[in-house]
DNA sequence: CAAGCATCGTGTAATTTGTACACAATCCCT
DNA sequence: AGGGATTGTGTACAAATTACACGATGCTTG
């Protein structure tokens, strides 16, 4: 048998329930949106108006509506809340503990996004809107610091072999600046020679020609992602409807 | 801002959509359940009985209620089906396209589960169920057949680091059983010396002094998996709870 | 304008890991 | 007794990973 509402009138053990207990859980989706600034990764976090987390952070969410598809949400809020379009966004896991928001039984489906803080400027329609830091994330909303630990988790993950890290980058970046990145995420120290090695052997990389020029100290060479990687999904996507 | 219903009231761009509209999806969870047998992968599946996919296959599941946590669900299903318990299950990802289930609005969470074939006999409570080999799963109802490649691709990588995949197997075992296992759920043929090698590397075995006694051919030695090894969730969350 | 600072760019040797591959021994079956 | 299927075992080669140092460059500062 399978999950589906029509059979579910037909079961034994669930006789005595009523077709609207199907619909007590609502479902939502949460944006764990990571950008790099200064050395560091962060997250942005929006300022809860629950009463119940008053003053605490959250990330941005929204109920799932009843006509679009799952994956297609988490688009949405981040367009709605922040201005963002043509983003990288990966479904991670679904958290759906009783207890987990105080004001009702909502099951929420999570998902990571990889944004440069400085080339989207965000529109935030309302509410305080922060980055913050990985590192002191205390007394998050929800179960959303957990939530987060699994995005972060996934992230680790997969930037060792699919090229969607170049999203938190600027267009034109130096090696310096993408092994501080790796080194953010991965929250360890590299070996600048064994890196560099590492990076010309994925063979993701076009050597520009160009230097840093704002650096208070000897400039690198800049790089950009080869022309015809998919950094994001949506690229994926594209390539796919092809 | 983090999804919640209260929050969604005061929200502008939400405003006509009245209470009962965040109830309109429902939620389930699927389980796949991988055996192995006759050196073949199987999955479990059931006869649906919804008429839109008469005659057939689904996996099996079932709606999440409201008072249990989204991850106990699939055990209770499990347990409700096919008697089982104490097995391993893990979260794959949710999937929630619009038109997905035919008579509504249904996102499922899905999890795979691995279960000894020979072992656990199965209680089955109704509906006609049936070990299904991997390679011909033709017109499975609903979105059943990218379920179970997305479960098989997260097993794949799993069974590299993890000892899941002793759940297949009976307590004792020979290489050639758990070679034969790896090949059936990675589709390709592994050379038997670097496998016996690599395995022996893993440390998870020990050697029984003990021999097969079934085959029709040379013996082989029988191993176990290591006590202390935690081969599925359960032994891993009491191991948490201690 | 010299000294100091931070970073750039680069290669090799040692170790570990992965891969390809063959043969004699054992047990069952007939 | 012979044929069939499988066991158990090691080595040589290739590939990937790790550890590690020095001269050059551009900026900053005093």
């Amino acid at each position: 048998m399978t999950a589906d509402t029509s059979k579910k009138l037909k079961t034994a053990e669930v006789e005595k329930i009523s077709h609207i207990d199907y619909f007590k859980i609502a479902i939502s989706v949460d944006c764990v949106i990571f950008g790099f600034e200064n050395k560091e990764l962060r997250v942005l976090l929006i300022k809860s108006d629950l009463e119940e987390f008053a003053g605490r952070w959250s990330l941005l969410g929204d109920l799932v509506k009843v006509d679009e598809d799952l994956d297609s949400a988490p688009y949405r809020v981040l367009r709605q809340r922040t201005g963002l379009d043509d983003v990288f966004l990966q479904q991670v896991g679904s958290f759906g503990a009783i207890n987990r928001h105080p004001s009702g039984r909502v099951i929420t489906t999570a998902y990571y996004s990889l944004i440069n803080i400085r080339n989207h400027k965000l529109e935030i329609t309302d509410n305080e809107v922060h980055w913050h830091s990985l590192k002191n994330l205390k007394d998050l909303a929800f179960d959303h610091k957990k939530i987060i630990e699994s995005c972060l988790e996934r992230l680790r993950i997969q930037i060792m072999d699919e090229p969607v890290i170049f999203n938190l980058l600027p267009e034109k970046f130096s090696l310096r600046e993408l092994q501080d990145l790796y080194q953010a995420i991965l929250g360890i120290k590299l070996d600048r020679r064994n890196f560099r090695k590492k990076i010309a052997l994925k063979n993701w990389l076009d050597d520009l020609d160009e230097m840093e020029d704002d650096v208070p100290h000897r400039p690198g060479k800049l790089y950009k992602l080869k022309t015809g990687l998919k950094k994001n999904k949506l690229d994926e996507v594209a390539e796919k409807a092809k």
